[in-house]
DNA sequence: GAATAAATATGATAGCCATCATGTAAATGT
DNA sequence: ACATTTACATGATGGCTATCATATTTATTC
C-alpha cells in the first residue's frame, strides 16, 4: 500500500540505519536485502523503490553512516579512550564504520570507494584539528598515524579469540598513540 | 585418477597457495571452491578429499600463510619501508595476509580465529625482537602500536580511490612510526 | 601382475539470494 | 468524491555455489 511522503522518507532512513548496523555487524556479503528490509520493518518487495541495487544500498549506507560519524574527535583523549576500549571492540554493530567496513570496501563499487574516501579525508581533518597547535605538517602526520593505529588496533582486537591479548592490543595502542601525541605537543 | 602420495601432497600445497592468493585478493566470500581448485590446476571434485569444508580450507589456509609469513622483521626499517609502500598496497594477492584478511576473520569460524591469534602473537614478538634493546614493556608497546598502525594504514590506503591521499597515508604513517621508534630508542 | 585402494573427474542437487512481476490499497491532486 | 498515482506486499525466477554421488584411472600392496 502507498504511504505518505514523510512515511516514505522515514522508511528510507530506517532502511539505511538498519543496513548500517547489519553491515557493520556481519559484513556486506553476509547480509541479504530481505534481512535489511525486515530489520527496517518492511518486506523485501519495496526495496527497489528506494535503491537501484544492493550495491547502491551499500554506497548510500556508507555515505549516510560516514556523514553521521562526524561527531567525535572534539576531545581527542576522550575519543581515544572510548575508541580503543573493549566496549567499542565488542560493539561492532554500533561502532566506528571505518573499523568495521574499511577493509571490505576494497571489493566494492567505485561509489562506495568514493564515499569512503571523503569520509577518511574529513576524519583526518577532524583529528588534526583536535591536536595541539603546532606545525600543520606535524599535526597532519600525527593525525594520520594515530588514526591508522586506532583503526588497525580495533580490527586486530576483533580478529582474535584471546581476550587478554585483545585487551592488551587496545591498551598498548592507546598508550602508544598517547605518547606519540605528547611527543608532538612537547616538541 | 589416483596420483602418487607426493603428488597429492603437492596438490594440497598448490590448493593452499592458490587459496591464499585468491582470498587475499578477493576476500573469502568472493572466491568459490571451484575457483580455488581451478587455480590449483584441478577440478572441484577432489576438494573434499583434502578438506572437510570451505571453512576448513579457510582455517588451514590461514595457518599456512601466517606461518609462512614468519619472515620479515629482521631489519625493522627495511620492513617498514616495504610494508608501507604503494607496491605492497597494490599487491594484496601477494601481500601481508593480516592486512588483507584480518578484518574478515571476525566473521569466520573459531579455527580461523585461532590461527589468526597465533599469527598475531608471533608477529608482535618478531617486531618486538627487532626493536632496539630497552625496557621490554616499552618494546612490546612500540611493537603493538607500530603493527596496528601498519595494518591500519594499508587497509585505509587500499580502501580509497584517491591515489595521492592513499600515498600520503602510507608515507605519513611510515614517518610517524619511524619517529615513534626513534623516541623509544632515544629514551 | 592381479587385486585393492584411493585421488581426482564428471555430473547432480539443494538452498540461498538478488532481482523482477504483479497485485493492492492508500495518498495525492483535481 | 474520484481518478490516478505510487509505495509496498506477495510471489516468482534464474544464477551461483557448497556439497554430495558416482565413475574412472592409476598408485600401492601382496
Amino acid at each position: 500500500m502507498k504511504v505518505s511522503r514523510e512515511q516514505m522518507a522515514e522508511n528510507r532512513r530506517r532502511i539505511l540505519d538498519a543496513a548500517s548496523r547489519l553491515f557493520r555487524d556481519k559484513g556486506f556479503d553476509a547480509v541479504s536485502v530481505a534481512e535489511v528490509m525486515k530489520a527496517a520493518g518492511l518486506t523485501h518487495g519495496g526495496f527497489y523503490g528506494h535503491f537501484n541495487s544492493k550495491d547502491d544500498l551499500i554506497a548510500q549506507t556508507l555515505a549516510h553512516v560516514l556523514a553521521a560519524d562526524s561527531a567525535g574527535a572534539g576531545d581527542l583523549r576522550a575519543y581515544l579512550d572510548a575508541y580503543l576500549a573493549p566496549r567499542h571492540r565488542d560493539n561492532a554493530a554500533g561502532g566506528c564504520p571505518t573499523a568495521g567496513l574499511a577493509a571490505a570496501i576494497r571489493h566494492q563499487t567505485p561509489a562506495a570507494r568514493s564515499a569512503m574516501t571523503e569520509g577518511l579525508r574529513s576524519q583526518i581533518d577532524r583529528i588534526s584539528e583536535a591536536l595541539p597547535d603546532l606545525d600543520p605538517a606535524d599535526r597532519r602526520r600525527a593525525a594520520i598515524g594515530s588514526w591508522a593505529a586506532m583503526v588497525g588496533a580495533v580490527i586486530l582486537a576483533r580478529a582474535i579469540d584471546d581476550r587478554a591479548l585483545s585487551d592488551e592490543i587496545l591498551e598498548e595502542t592507546r598508550a602508544w598513540i598517547d605518547a606519540g601525541i605528547s611527543r608532538v605537543s612537547a616538541s
